[in-house]
DNA sequence: TTCAAAGGCTGATAAATATCAGTGTTTGTC
DNA sequence: GACAAACACTGATATTTATCAGCCTTTGAA
């Protein structure tokens, strides 16, 4: 089996406990088990590419990933990551629609892959499954409802260090307790932003030089969380 | 009983049979009807405000409303719009959250308020709520998505006509075929838009001398819908 | 190790957008 | 019908942000 071979099983899995499958029975645990499939990513491995149809959906057993959509001249934003546990790919399943977004890892990822059909079948019998999903979608959408008018509101700087923010508390700190444990180009870093390349990088050397933030090639240490809310204009 | 007072009956209103509680048994639409509170709203009124608690949701009978985020300097910006049959208010009600928007009527307004209990109780013997609200959730998700980085990435004037289309397409247009079906001010617009309300004047006025739209105070008529899409680049 | 390519950075400039100020117009109220 | 308040509009200007060009640094492959 597939993923006795890979050693990871649904019914021990961690990520499983928290996620869409958290209140399985037994025998569901052994079908999911069956009929996923494990799915490995490299860095920047694309996992689907937006307007193609989904077959199923994908749970991160580990890893990091970006979802972002493509304007019409080509240039990404990052709508939102993804980290351990989370689920990606499902909206665009149960609708029955093409993806809206892309999806591609930012660093060594495994995920599993759960059929359309397997999904279905659980879904048959386990109404938790229902009322997970309505709080995975509600989460996203809260979240993309404040990016939103973020983005029509705010000035650059103040979402950039929302960011930085936003990055902390996804993906924590290294055991130093500052720095990022995450690494993103300068280039995908104003993608989740929203802005130019350059002008990100200018914020940055600003944040830098208020001693606000230490910056060690893609490694970025936050000195002064508290100096970043009051940037972001968060405590309003 | 207030909901005959008012002459509206869940069971016959057909608002209700293309929304959350289409596929109720007749026993249930009797309890929705018996639970359910008639609201009337003015141009102008709040439904809700943002950051208040959900005590249940509403059903638009009637009426148009905007969904709004108001940032730290007061200024708001237009996340969603509701009309006829659309669910407004169950994304912080099924979140236990938080209202993160708030709502207000644009025009005379009458909408169905379901109190959380009633909504519980309908959920537990109707599996279809459940299936209908992922659905509802997953709309406005991509819709969250697709303009979130719309205004990422699109300058004011496309996003401009694209509002104009998304306010076609929502409203629908008048008898002559052109006239946009809802009354906004030059504000709200470019709330919606995203922009200062001076911007979105001038665009207009550029839309009106381009030939593509034709304007009577806050009569907007689409003359060249075409136009409109090609400067949305929405053909891309 | 060397080289090319990609990524990071900075300054100068251009373009987009917001803000401010002022005027006319509409709307609703008394 | 008169009036005040809100709204619509326009021009001038300021600010923000993007773009362009150039250079330096890092990275990865040969």
């Amino acid at each position: 089996m597939e993923s006795d071979v890979c050693g990871y099983n649904c019914k021990t899995c961690p990520n499983c406990k928290i996620s869409l499958f958290s209140d399985l029975e037994d025998d569901d645990f052994d079908f999911l088990n069956m009929e996923k499939n494990m799915v490995q990513l490299h860095k920047g491995q694309v996992l689907f590419l937006q307007d193609t149809k989904p077959h199923g959906l994908y749970c991160v057993k580990k890893g990091k990933l970006k979802v972002f959509r493509r304007g019409s001249e080509g240039k990404e934003h990052i709508v939102r990551l993804a980290n351990d546990a989370d689920v990606i790919g499902y909206r665009a399943l149960i609708s029955n629609d093409k993806y809206n977004c892309g999806a591609a890892a930012l660093e060594e990822t495994v995920l599993c892959y759960v059929p359309r059909q397997a999904l279905e079948k659980l879904m048959e019998r386990n109404i938790s499954i229902y009322k997970k999903m309505i709080q995975l979608l509600a989460g996203d959408l809260k979240e993309a409802e404040s990016k939103m008018s973020d983005l029509a509101q705010k000035p650059v700087r103040e979402r950039a260090a929302e960011t930085l923010l936003m990055l902390k508390h996804k993906y924590g700190v290294l055991e130093d307790g500052q720095t990022l444990n995450v690494t993103l180009s300068r280039e995908e870093m104003a993608n989740l932003v929203g802005t130019a390349t350059e002008s990100f990088i200018r914020i940055l050397s600003e944040f830098r030089k208020d001693g606000i933030i230490d910056v060690d090639h893609k490694k970025i240490k936050i000195i002064d969380e508290e100096g970043l809310y009051l940037t972001a204009h968060l405590y309003d």
